[in-house]
RNA sequence: GGCGCCAUCGUCUAGAGGUUAGGACAACGGGUUUUCAACCCGUAAGCCGGAGUUCAAUUCUCCGUGGCGCUACCA
């Protein structure tokens, strides 16, 4: 039987760095095995607090910059469509309906006051919590009184008191629950809505879904849904508990650690290929070869169940951004400068998401100066403005150092005037010249002149080669902005 | 509380019944450079504890400890 993977994202969030990455291994998987990577919208929590439509759109986003495009999804359609569960509501209650028939689940008319105080009770006597079952053996009689007085009810499944459910997990192994510390689980809502429960057995079953690869805080709900699969008769698949991305304190992955949600990375600019490597890398190693950096292919071509791993991982900003930088410095110029356009038009560097040629290859050219020291593509604005505007301050502590008192004056006004006095053409080698021969005249090291004219010009004390940005911003703009620098000296 | 999972440098991980326990990020030191970055070289840093099995265990088993997860008409 050819595999069927799906990742099953529920639209109360932006995905999460940890919910794709299971949707990677998901596609890795698929496409590995020739199979199919099938993405189905849960949509049964309607709580307008936590159900956002536009998060939809997060999830599309965020599948597309990936490149690990769903074969069968909402966006394309597909032969088991509908892929969105509040479009498939009538399969979960005949999926109900036909379980309380067989007397394998059965409806609950206990008000949530009842619950809740029940829960309480269990709490302070230290006791196990779960639902006592007493709408389990209510007489026929009663049922019937209940649902001709229209007491809303909800409908459980009727869990086995006794005996054991194990299940053999791909990655952790045999597992073994007590069948009477599962609770009688809701299948269906007060509102004829499934929960998560049913919904993802009943579509997993019709959608033919042959692995379920997920995160490992499924793993106490896999025998719940093992249960139902027996009760509905329908053969269970291949079960994929795959370990929890943490925070540096080792607790879920969550907004107070830093970023989360997929959509913050590429706003950040971090590059499609150095989240996919990053991802894949935290719960996943090639083996042997033990390598860090690798191409979408590189993976594919390595990828097994077998090298996830089961331990929890942490989410290491750090070494993320070291890869990012290593994927920007290995990115052609030409997509590089594509990549910031949007980034210079926030920061109105350039005229917008759509700029002249002019401004396209303006920024083309100086992309080589900036890649070096870039790790992530919205640090690009910060790093180039001096190309664009002289320094609006400078540097505090440079400032203090380079352009203070009557020697600095001295040392801008002798610059000053050896470009003044330059006439051939204005370049790197011409730059670099200058300040040659102006240290021989004056007697000193090149360190002073240079650190003088880049406070003067950037603003700042580091950046790339002074040369290379003299040839770029030109003798007249040079000449302007060390004109301002030396009116601003003070003593 | 109950149930489940997990345990190699700070972090991601490799590893085998016998290894100088390997690599990468981060840190630190050095080199290069006009600065920063990049790059090169180097340093430091780890098998949670206790029993058992074995000639030998960090590796296998058990117990302990610790961490995490789940325990909803959320997924």
């Amino acid at each position: 039987m050819s595999v069927r993977v799906r990742y099953a994202p529920s639209p109360t969030g932006s995905p999460h760095v940890g919910n794709l990455r299971t949707a990677i291994y998901d596609w890795l998987f698929a496409r590995k095995e020739g199979g199919k990577f099938i993405t189905r919208l849960e949509d049964t929590d309607r709580d307008p607090a936590r159900y956002k439509p536009e998060y939809i759109q997060d999830i599309e986003n965020s599948l597309h910059y990936l490149g690990i495009t769903p074969d069968e999804w909402w966006v394309s359609g597909g032969p088991c469509a509908p892929y969105v569960q509040s479009e498939r509501l009538e399969l979960y209650q005949h999926a109900a309906e036909e379980l309380i028939e067989k007397g394998l689940a059965y409806r609950c008319y206990c008000t949530e006051e009842r619950l809740k105080e029940m829960r309480d009770r269990q709490q302070r006597q230290g006791l196990p919590t779960g639902y006592d079952r007493r709408c389990r053996y209510l007489s026929k009689e009663d049922h019937e009184k209940y649902h001709r007085e229209g007491l809303s009810s909800v409908v459980r499944l009727a869990v086995p008191t006794e005996g054991q459910t194990t299940y053999h997990d791909l990655v952790y192994g045999d597992i073994t629950f007590e069948n009477k510390l599962i609770d009688d689980q809701v299948l269906l809502k007060s509102n004829g809505w499934p929960t998560y429960h049913l919904a993802v057995v009943v579509d997993d079953h019709h959608m033919g879904i042959t692995h379920v690869i997920r995160g490992e805080d499924w793993m106490p709900s896999t025998p719940k849904q093992i249960l139902l699969y027996n009760a509905l008769g329908w053969e269970t698949p291949l079960w994929v508990h795959v370990p929890l991305i943490v925070g540096n304190d080792k607790k879920k992955l969550s907004k107070r650690h830093g970023s989360t949600q997929f959509i913050e990375f590429i706003r950040e600019g971090y590059l499609p290929e150095a989240l996919f490597n990053f991802l894949v890398l935290l719960g996943w190693s090639a083996g042997e070869e033990n390598v860090e950096i690798l191409r979408k292919e590189e993976i594919l071509q390595r990828f097994s169940l077998n090298g996830i791993t089961n331990h929890p991982a942490v989410f290491d900003y750090d070494k993320l951004k070291w890869m990012n930088g290593e994927y920007i410095r290995s990115a052609s110029t030409e997509r590089l400068t594509e990549l910031c356009i949007p980034y210079m038009a926030e920061a109105r560097l350039i005229s917008g998401l759509s700029p002249t040629q002019e401004e396209r290859s303006f920024l083309q050219s100086i992309m080589p100066l900036l890649v070096e020291r870039m790790k992530v593509l919205s640090e690009v604005a910060s790093l180039a403005d001096y190309f664009y505007k002289p320094p609006a301050e400078y540097d505090e502590k440079g400032g203090r150092k380079w352009l203070t008192g009557q020697s600095a004056r001295e040392i801008v006004s002798t610059i000053l005037a050896a470009i003044t006095e330059h006439n051939r053409e204005w370049t790197v080698q011409a730059a670099e010249e200058i300040v040659n021969n102006l240290a021989e005249a004056m007697g000193c090291s090149r360190g002073p002149i240079i650190h003088t004219i880049r406070i003067s010009v950037t603003g700042r004390t580091v950046g790339p080669g002074l040369f290379d940005i003299l040839a770029v911003i030109g003798r007249e703009e040079t000449m302007r902005r060390l004109n301002t620098a030396l009116n601003g000296i003070q003593d």
